[in-house]
RNA sequence: GUGGCCGUAGCUCAGUUCGGUUAGAGCACCUGGUUGUGGUCCAGGAAGUCGGGGGUUCAAAUCCCCUCGGUCACCCCA
């Protein structure tokens, strides 16, 4: 292609039509659902304070490198979000709304790394957070919205992974357990894993790596390391689940890569995506972080899904299509175009979606036109019409021709015809 | 950050192996065939710094180097 003078950065793009109107499609379904459980939207801004997002966790890929953050003109360290659950939270923490705060939000999110599919620099997500009460049911109830998002969608082959680091305290000491069972099994880990080992000996159990399978596979069971409360947590969120039939599989290895996930973890994935990106969305609790963001220790539960993945996802599935026409009816006018002006504006004043012909060219290329717009009826006016106070009205979606009416009947025979 | 593959009209691609006349095709676009009527067909037309820069050569889309971009994978995640 010839070069352009610019073009959209590394890693990002233009959504265009018709993708941009199934994005917003898929946002506005998306509101639709989380909107029956009561949920209100909040729109945190799309940077914040560093430190903020430092609360993910310093071992994170998230935070070590990914980060785009920079100084502003005022010497202030902040970044583009990473993700939303901190901004959330640091919202919450800020304006104290009474809890249970149950709240949505759709936007775009910002990670350096290199593009790959499914894998944007800017990319979107929609996701919910439910901040206030400890009850596993307020896990099964965010497991369910994304669940049942998915089946408005059309979706059918979404898999459900779910796990539990326990509580605080029973993570740090499976984590000792976890680091002691890989130091001693070091020679078979690949070196990817080994790096991986000294920052954070959880994120191991993430590795994809043939190498390391083995060595996981036979790793302590962190489901053998929850105290009983977390036991009993995690054993409510199933039932709950049970009871909802949405159906799940126990990961033990699921971690996740946000440090600041405790107890229930879950995950989204598409069986229906072969690519390496089959995470379509996933979530858990954070009962500690609405404390680190200086509010008053408050649990909390939410997921993120990616807009970007999820429609990939319904491509391979092949649901959730593209939206349908733009525009109900075209005008052409050969009589310079006074009257496609006036009509136009007539018809649109009146709620139907109108689009017309420019630089007055020639009838034929007009109809072209006309056919392409996806138009169901054109409005033709010519110098006969005109004169007449007339218009023709021709049906493009079929062939049952043209008829004549009066001016003053457009609007009524238009409606009636787009019933 | 690491590696593989790929950059030729708006789009999809041929041509690159063994360098050589004005760089091609399909789709899309424009005009005409049809002095008023689209969707099919026919004819014609417009459209390309062959991603960019440097080098080799009488001659480079084609060979070499660098660079930018895309893509896929690793890492990690949505």
């Amino acid at each position: 292609m010839a070069d352009p003078i610019y073009r959209a950065p590394k890693g990002t793009r233009d959504i265009l039509w018709p993708d941009s109107a199934r994005r917003r499609a898929l946002i506005d379904r998306f509101a639709e659902v989380v909107g029956t459980a009561g949920y209100t939207e909040v729109v945190p801004p799309m940077f914040e304070h560093l430190e903020v997002f430092q609360r993910l966790g310093d071992a994170t890929e998230v935070v070590r490198k990914e980060m785009y953050d920079f100084e502003d003109k005022g010497g202030r360290r902040v970044a583009l979000r990473p993700e939303q659950t901190a901004s959330v939270v640091r919202a919450f923490a800020q304006h104290r709304p009474t809890p249970p705060w149950k709240t949505w939000y759709a936007g775009p999110n910002f990670r350096y790394e290199r593009a790959q599919k499914g894998r944007f620099r800017q990319f979107d997500q929609v996701g919910v957070e439910a901040l206030g009460p400890e009850d596993a049911h307020l896990d099964a109830e965010v497991i369910a919205l994304a669940w049942r998002f998915y089946q408005a969608l059309g979706l059918r082959q979404v898999g459900l992974q779910l796990n539990s680091l326990g509580g605080p305290g029973d993570r740090a000491r499976y984590i000792e357990t976890l680091r002691d069972y890989l130091t001693a099994h070091r020679e078979e880990l690949t070196e990817e894993s080994l790096a991986t080992l000294e920052a954070n000996p959880l994120r191991v159990l993430d590795s994809k790596r043939d190498g390391d399978a083995e060595v996981i596979a036979a790793a302590p069971n962190i489901l053998d390391h929850l105290s009983d409360e977390a036991s009993a947590h995690f054993d409510r969120v199933r039932e709950a689940l049970d009871t909802l039939d949405i159906t799940y599989t126990v990961v033990p290895s699921l971690v996740r890569g946000l440090d600041y996930y405790v107890r229930t973890t879950f995950e989204f994935t598409s069986e229906a995506l072969d690519a390496a990106q089959d995470a379509i969305g996933g979530g858990g609790r954070y009962d500690g972080l609405a404390a680190e963001m200086g509010a008053p220790a408050t649990p909390g539960v939410g997921f993120a899904l990616g807009v970007d993945r999820t429609l990939l996802a319904c491509d391979a599935e092949g649901v959730f299509g593209g939206p349908t026409g733009v525009i109900d009816v075209f005008v052409v006018d050969t009589t310079g175009g006074h009257e496609a002006l006036r009509l136009t504006d007539l018809l649109r004043r009146s709620g139907l979606r109108v689009d017309r012909a420019w630089d007055d060219r020639s009838m034929k290329a007009q109809m072209k036109v006309a056919d392409r717009s996806g138009a169901t009826l054109a409005v033709i006016v010519g110098t006969e019409e005109l004169d007449a106070g007339e218009v023709a009205l021709r049906d493009l979606r079929g062939d049952t021709g043209q008829e004549t009416i009066a001016v003053g009947n457009l609007l009524d025979v238009l409606r009636e015809r787009l019933r």
